[in-house]
DNA sequence: CCTGATTCTGCGGTTATTTGCAGGTTAATG
DNA sequence: CATTAACCTGCAAATAACCGCAGAATCAGG
């Protein structure tokens, strides 16, 4: 009682941003923080410093954990894209599978970057003919050889983490396109639609997705809930969605609503 | 009540995500992991590292194996290009490294297709500021990262021989550009000129060798003497040629007459 | 200056997750 | 073939998380 009789809402002397910018500085020093740590630290409840780092969590900058949270980072979020190949490969190969199920021979595909569409790509064996439009470099060589007529790269500037080309160059060249499925890889997933992390990919993304005459997400279930900096589309530009687990209810709602045909992939 | 009479559930100080993190490193590291070794190195029992093991497992990072883990099996895949690099690589490397020796901090460079203009973009990790346009698409994933300030690649149609991009795109492309170097590996070179087997990718070849200032030539001894079908240009528009060998008299002599700058690749 | 709305905070009760342990089963080893 | 270690399943305990609620401070506008 003699500090804190009742439970003082207000700012201790720090307030909320400035706190949280803190402990994020904390969680990247000590690759993770624990609630009860850092409740006694600031001198909060438990409760707060949950909220603090769903909020940090949510803008991706943490990744939450039973007692508290670790760096982005550390999980997997923004690494390497070769450790993105191997984290949920399982998942990304059942999402993969179903989605060759989809296209028909003589199909013309849009295909994206991402560790999900390369998958993607390496699952075409049963297709035949298809003309095949990426800027995701690795998927050339990924994709098989007897399933493809003409394989068309888009040029641009390369980015090292994502291993995909953007610039101008593929700008000007993809709305000259007309092809019949857009194949694209999100980084998130919620009830206002799909995003990612840089502004320029969701542009690339966009003009893919406006190209085509079919639109086929592909995204495992971790990608829902989560949103990212930079907005793609909303849902209803979405034909169909391809993961493995049924999403949130919010997401699976506005999917619904927008029509968006959704495929669980068999285990 | 020494230390600990029941279960304690509670993080001990280090929370599961990043033992598991940190449990993997070691995986990688050491090739291997055991069980026992796990549990008393982090203070915790073996069915929790057991079920942590199954957890990474569970996304593809890990194997699971009697009594411990290893790291995922790398992805190898064999394509022609791959075979051919190890097939002269000492030549070829030897190659590379002095052809990297000619390139100056800053400049811009034009590589084209080929398992020696590969090694030749692994070599270059003593440069930096370089800015680099390719058709190769194996050389944006082997330059190393530190040497680049930009990377281009020219778009158009795939060809999976060689896993270079040739078409319109890239024709359009590089006329527009203006290279200080052309870095160009060839299939052949006699007195008249380089040659190679294809015709548009001698177009190609041709379009890189004019917007440059300077053409820097990579073979190994084996293209000396034959012809191939296409010609490319003739020798008077090379400044250097790097090789492993001395040329035949016929070659050397008319590389002399065209002022070819002629780099041996010491062993 | 005062009042209503918003935000931040802590609290109590319920649910979920993590962890270690006991015991039966399976796999590796001599 | 026997023996030891590793594995898996169910289980209990302790903590963490979640949900709704109410008090307190800040803010907006008259």
């Amino acid at each position: 009682m003699s500090e804190r009789p009742f439970p003082t809402p207000g700012p201790n002397g720090v307030l909320p941003a400035r706190r949280r910018s803190e402990l994020l500085e904390l969680a990247r020093n000590h690759s993770q923080v624990t609630v009860a740590d850092l409740a006694s630290k600031f001198g909060v409840s438990p409760d707060t410093i949950r909220r603090d780092l769903d909020v940090l969590a949510g803008q991706g900058l943490l990744e939450r954990t039973h007692g508290g949270a670790v760096p982005a980072g550390l999980v997997n979020q923004d690494s390497p894209l070769d450790q993105r190949i191997v984290a949920h490969k399982p998942a990304k190969q059942r999402i993969a599978r179903a989605a060759a199920d989809l296209i028909r021979d003589g199909e013309t595909l849009m295909i994206n970057g991402g560790s999900t569409t390369l998958a993607f790509a390496r699952e075409l064996a049963g297709c035949h003919d298809l003309t095949i439009v990426t800027n995701n470099l690795q998927v050339p060589a990924a994709v098989p050889r007897g399933a493809v007529r003409d394989l068309y790269v888009l040029g641009g500037q390369y980015r090292f983490e994502s291993q995909v080309t953007i610039g101008a160059v593929g700008f000007a060249t993809v709305p000259s396109i007309s092809t019949d499925t857009a194949v694209i890889g999100v980084g998130a997933i919620t009830a206002d639609g799909l995003s990612t992390t840089l502004l320029i990919e969701a542009e690339m993304m966009r003009a893919m997705i406006g190209s085509a005459r079919r639109t086929i997400v592909l995204a495992d279930a971790s990608k829902f809930g989560h949103s990212s900096f930079a907005e793609i589309v909303s849902l209803k530009h979405v034909e169909v969605l391809v993961t493995d687990e049924p999403p949130p209810e919010d997401v699976g709602e506005a999917l619904a609503e927008a029509q968006v045909e959704l495929v669980l992939a068999p285990s």
